[in-house]
DNA sequence: ATGTAC
C-alpha cells in the first residue's frame, strides 16, 4: 500500500497522510489491500459514521472538515423551495417529471427553467426540462447522449417515385443501427469533425477518438431512427413551394463517443460535490471558472458538432445513393447547453429533450414511428427560454411499454398509416408515446407549424423485442 | 442512450 494508491481514491492534502497510515496500520493488522481499498472507500462515502473512534477516526474527521468546507466554497445547499417556473401541457406530464424539476429549481446555481410538454422522468433533469444557470454545467442537464439531434433533408423528387423495396434497401445500405455499432474500416465515413485539434487537447478526446471515427455516420439504439417520408407544406416556406415532397428524417446523437463524455464528467462533478443534497446527485455541477467545468464544455460542444456531422453522413450518403438533389435542409440540437441572454444575463441554458425555439429558428419535432413529424419556427417565448418540445414524449416507460402493448396492436397502427418498419423495438411503439397532435396543440405560443412530415420506410434498432 | 462497469 502506497501513496499512489491513496491518491487514486481522490484523498487529497492531510487526508493522504491519515489514510496512508491508518492503511498501514490496517496492514499491520493483516487485513488485505482490497478490504483496506474499501474501507477507505466507506469513510470516503460517509466520514460522519467513523468519526466516534477507531483506526479511521482521524480521517473521518479531516475528511468531514474538508467537505463542510468545499460545500461551502461551492454552496451546495439547496433552496428551500423551487423557484418558480413554467410548464407547458401540465395535464399531460406525469408528476415524476415535475418532482424531478422541483429539485433543479432548488440548485443554487438555477436562475430560471421552463417545462415542455414532452416531459418525463430522466437521469436528474427531466427529459423535457429547460434549465437556467449561472456560470455552471451540469453534465445530466445535458444527458447522457450529448449533442441528440434531428435532420431533414428534402428532396428534388416526388414521395412516390420511390419505391417501397428500394427505400429498404437504401436505408438498410448506408446506415447502422445499434448499441456497440461501428463501420468496418473500409466503409468509414469522413468528417472536418474528426480533423479537428480539439481532440488533442483532453485526455478523455484522445482515447475517445477511435471510437468516434469508427462510429460517425451511425444511428445507435433506443428512439434513434431514419425514416423516409411525405414532407406536405401548405404554403410556400423554406425556400420551396407548397406541396409533396420526398424527405428523409433522423434522429441520432454522439454514440459511445458522448455516452463516455457525459460518463466522466457527471461522475467528476459529483465528486466535486460529496454532500450534495441527495435528491440533487444526479444534478451534480461544474463551475464555468474551473478548469472540470472548461473541459466539459469543450467536449460537450465538440460532441455536439460529432453528432451533427452523423446526420451529415447519412443524409450525403443516402442523398448519394438516391442520385437527386437536396432542395432544403433543417436541423438542431436537442441535449445541449448553449450560453444565452436571459432578462440581460448571460446564463447557460440547458435543455435536455428540448427544441431550441429562438423567434425565427427552425426546428424538428418528431411524433412517433408512425405519427407526423412537424418542421417549427419558434417564436421566442421568453418564459420557454426560447424552448419547444423535442418530440411527443413518453406516455409509457420502456418496461411498461414492453409489459402493456401488443404486437399485434402496434402493426395494425402500422398497417392502418402505411408504414413500414425495419427494426424497432416495442419500447418504441406509437403507443407508447403522446399523442404529438395533443403536445403540438399544447405549444402553440411557443412554434409556428410550417410543414408537417409523415414517415413511410422507418428504420430502427431492435430493442429489447420486436415489433 | 451506451455497451458491460471503481
Amino acid at each position: 500500500m502506497n501513496g499512489k494508491h491513496i491518491t487514486k481514491l481522490g484523498f487529497e492534502r492531510k487526508a493522504i497522510g491519515l489514510a496512508l497510515a491508518a492503511a498501514k496500520a490496517r496492514e499491520g493488522a493483516g487485513v488485505e489491500r482490497g478490504a483496506i481499498l474499501y474501507e477507505l472507500k466507506s469513510v470516503q462515502a460517509d466520514p460522519a459514521a467513523y468519526l466516534a473512534g477507531g483506526v479511521y477516526a482521524e480521517l473521518a474527521t479531516e475528511l468531514s472538515e474538508q467537505n463542510a468546507l468545499s460545500e461551502i466554497k461551492k454552496g451546495a445547499a439547496l433552496l428551500p423551495s423551487p423557484l418558480p417556473y413554467a410548464v407547458w401541457g401540465a395535464d399531460l406530464i406525469e408528476p415524476g417529471a415535475r418532482a424531478q424539476m422541483d429539485v433543479a429549481m432548488r440548485l443554487p446555481i438555477t436562475r430560471a427553467g421552463a417545462l415542455m410538454p414532452d416531459a418525463h422522468v430522466g437521469y436528474g433533469l427531466p427529459i423535457g426540462g429547460v434549465l437556467a444557470a449561472e456560470n455552471a454545467v451540469i453534465p445530466y442537464g445535458v444527458g447522457v447522449d450529448i449533442g441528440c439531434s434531428m435532420r431533414l433533408s428534402v428532396f428534388a423528387m416526388q414521395p412516390d417515385a420511390l419505391k417501397l423495396e428500394e427505400a429498404k434497401i437504401l436505408l438498410l445500405k448506408h446506415t447502422r443501427f445499434g448499441a456497440g455499432v461501428a463501420f468496418d474500416k473500409r466503409e468509414r465515413g469522413d468528417h472536418a469533425v474528426l480533423h479537428e485539434t480539439t481532440w488533442d487537447d483532453q485526455p478523455i478526446l484522445g482515447h475517445l477518438f477511435e471510437k468516434a471515427a469508427a462510429q460517425i455516420g451511425s444511428s445507435g439504439s433506443g428512439n434513434h431512427f431514419a425514416e423516409f417520408g411525405t414532407l406536405t407544406l401548405g404554403a410556400a416556406d423554406l425556400g420551396l413551394e407548397a406541396g409533396e415532397y420526398l424527405a428523409l428524417l433522423s434522429h441520432s446523437g454522439s454514440r459511445g463517443f458522448g455516452a463516455q463524455v457525459a460518463g466522466h464528467f457527471t461522475n467528476l462533478a459529483e465528486r466535486l460535490h460529496p454532500n450534495i443534497d441527495p435528491a440533487a446527485k444526479k444534478l451534480a455541477w461544474l463551475s464555468l471558472d474551473s478548469e472540470e467545468g472548461q473541459a466539459y464544455w469543450q467536449a460537450m460542444n465538440l460532441a455536439g458538432r460529432y453528432a451533427l456531422a452523423n446526420h451529415e453522413l447519412i443524409h450525403a450518403r443516402l442523398a448519394r445513393a438516391l442520385g437527386v438533389n437536396v432542395l432544403a435542409s433543417v436541423h438542431n440540437s436537442h441535449n445541449l447547453a448553449w450560453k444565452q441572454q436571459v432578462d440581460g444575463q448571460e446564463l447557460i441554458v440547458h435543455r435536455k429533450g428540448a427544441t431550441p425555439a429562438a423567434a425565427g429558428q427552425l426546428g424538428l419535432i418528431p411524433g412517433s414511428m408512425a405519427d407526423p413529424g412537424f418542421v417549427v419556427r419558434g417564436r421566442g417565448h421568453a418564459d420557454a427560454l426560447e424552448s419547444a418540445s423535442h418530440g411527443a414524449g413518453r406516455q409509457l416507460g420502456r418496461k411498461a411499454a414492453a409489459s402493456k402493448l401488443v404486437k399485434k396492436e402496434v402493426a395494425a397502427y402500422l398497417k392502418e398509416r402505411g408504414v413500414t418498419l425495419m427494426g424497432g423495438g416495442i419500447d418504441e411503439a406509437p403507443q407508447a408515446y403522446k399523442r404529438i397532435e395533443d403536445v403540438i396543440a399544447h405549444q402553440s405560443d411557443l412554434v409556428d407549424v410550417v410543414a408537417q412530415f409523415m414517415p413511410r420506410v422507418v428504420r430502427m434498432d431492435s430493442g429489447s423485442e420486436d415489433i
